[in-house]
Formats: C-alpha cells, sequence, structure tokens
DNA sequence: CTTGATCCCGTACCATGGTACGGACCCATA
DNA sequence: TATGGGTCCGTACCATGGTACGGGATCAAG
C-alpha cells in the first residue's frame, strides 16, 4: 500500500497524511532502500489505516490533533484510567462550548425576531450589538 | 483619547486595535500633522469605543471579523434585510455546529461510562475510535 | 531639558489544521 | 527504453484572530 492508497483508504489527503507523518501521528515507515542512491517507496498496511480512522473519529469528537497523540499514547501504554480522564475533560469542554453556542443562538434569534416584527427605526439586532 | 485609551476602553489590546485596522473594521483618524516631520498622535472618540464594543458583541454571537465588516457596511447603508439575511445564516450555522456538538459530546459521554462500567479488556473509548 | 511612557508603522511570529509547489527520484506499462 | 504518473522531501503558503518586536517620533511630567 503507498501513500495514495493509504490517504484514500483513509479518506483523507497525500498531503494530509504527511503531515500526520509530521506530527508523530502516524509511523514512517522504512523504505526499502532498494540498493540505489536514496531507497524506494514506504509501503503502508491496515494498521495505518485504522490508526486514520482512529485520528478522523476522535477529530469527530472534537479533540485538537496534539490531544490524539496523547489518546495514541496512552492506547499504546494500554491506560484506560487516562483515556477516562482526556474524554470527561472533553465532555466537560464541549458543554461549555454547547452552552456559549446556545446562548448566542437564543439571543441572536430573539433579536432576528424583534427586528422582523419591528417597525421603521434602526435595526434592534445592530442596536443590541452596539449597547453591548 | 488614545489608541491605548481607546483599546482599554473596549477592553482589547493596542495591537488588537491596530489589527482591526488593517482589517478595515476601525478607521484610522487623521494625525494631526503638528508641522513636524511626520504628524502627531491620532485621536478617537466614543464612536470608535462604540465599534470595539460591536465588534466584541458580535464576535460573541460568533460572526467572524469578515461576517462584522459586512455587518458594519450593512448599518452604514441602513439595510435591515440585508442584516436579518446575515443574522438568520447565522443562526443556522450555529444551529448546526450546536448539533454537531451535541451528537459528539453524548456519543463520548455514553463511551465515558462504558468504560467506566468495562472490566478489564480494551478501552471502548478507543475501540469505538478505532472501529469508526 | 531630560527622561520615561506612549504612539506609529512595518514586519514577523504564534497556534491550528492543513494545502501547495518544485525538483529529484522511482516504477510500471506500452 | 521511454514516458507518464506516483512518491519523497523540504519548504512555503492558506485562513483565522490575534500578539510581539524594533526603531524612531512624540508627548507629558519633573
Amino acid at each position: 500500500m503507498t501513500i495514495g492508497a493509504l490517504a484514500e483508504a483513509g479518506g483523507v489527503g497525500v498531503e494530509t497524511v504527511r503531515y500526520y507523518q509530521r506530527r508523530g501521528l502516524i509511523g514512517l515507515p522504512d523504505r526499502p532502500a532498494g540498493g540505489g542512491s536514496s531507497g524506494g517507496i514506504r509501503r503502508y498496511g491496515s494498521g495505518d489505516v485504522a490508526r486514520l480512522r482512529f485520528i478522523r473519529s476522535a477529530q469527530a469528537a472534537g479533540f485538537t490533533l496534539d490531544q490524539i497523540g496523547e489518546l495514541l499514547a496512552l492506547d499504546a501504554a494500554n491506560d484506560r484510567a487516562g483515556v477516562r480522564r482526556l474524554a470527561t475533560a472533553r465532555i466537560a469542554a464541549l458543554d461549555e462550548q454547547i452552552a456559549a453556542l446556545c446562548a448566542a443562538r437564543t439571543a441572536l434569534a430573539d433579536l432576528a425576531s424583534a427586528c422582523s416584527a419591528a417597525g421603521p427605526g434602526p435595526c434592534p439586532i445592530l442596536e443590541a450589538f452596539k449597547a453591548d
């Protein structure tokens, strides 16, 4: 499996795979070094595909690439408590983000309906922003 | 009012104000040009403070700086329909973001409790990531 | 009139997650 | 064997929202 096939299997671009390698999230297999000047083409296996999928799933859960690196390390160390710790921290962060977005959503929706209902004059949405 | 006082009044840093000026969100008042080589110090007024507060409020509602620039232009043009259009689009985007975060939150919380409940063996959280 | 705090301005740098480019090399297929 | 596509690698660039730095000018207080 070449890097192109790996990228396709993982649903990402080749450059993204190479980026993950630079970040240390995916290993860099040895080049065959086929007797030539600088070696041949690196080959990847199903483990690398699984790793790519892992990264994408964890990203969907809102983990940053740095945190995903930690998760992978905890996985390698079989440290389930550490994984739970990261997961609960992420849940708390998600709760905060959700609350902030919901508040913004509610405020903006209220303003939009006020703007629709209001007669002539300044726009209530912008007035609210100006009033802070 | 100097740029330092303006920044303090708006609750941001001086460099941030200058950044907004570069982005065109805040005007650049004329320098007094006090007969010297390159002019004096720019002066700001309460309108600039209001603009800073506007930017911060709109940011809290999730608008990007580019969108805030649009809002300011619509404000200048008294285009309330345009403002409502941007606001409803933002509300839809917020709804999407909130739904995605809630889904991630639920999935992760389920996994964390499964991990707490599970006996020895591989971590359910990581297994879920691997399974995609 | 000197000194220290600000201001002005261009420019570079930070994090985050990629994306793109160019030259050299490798490899399979016609 | 030639040719075209894929790989390798370093490096630069993108968006987003700032933050920092350095040198010169300016301003207010002592």
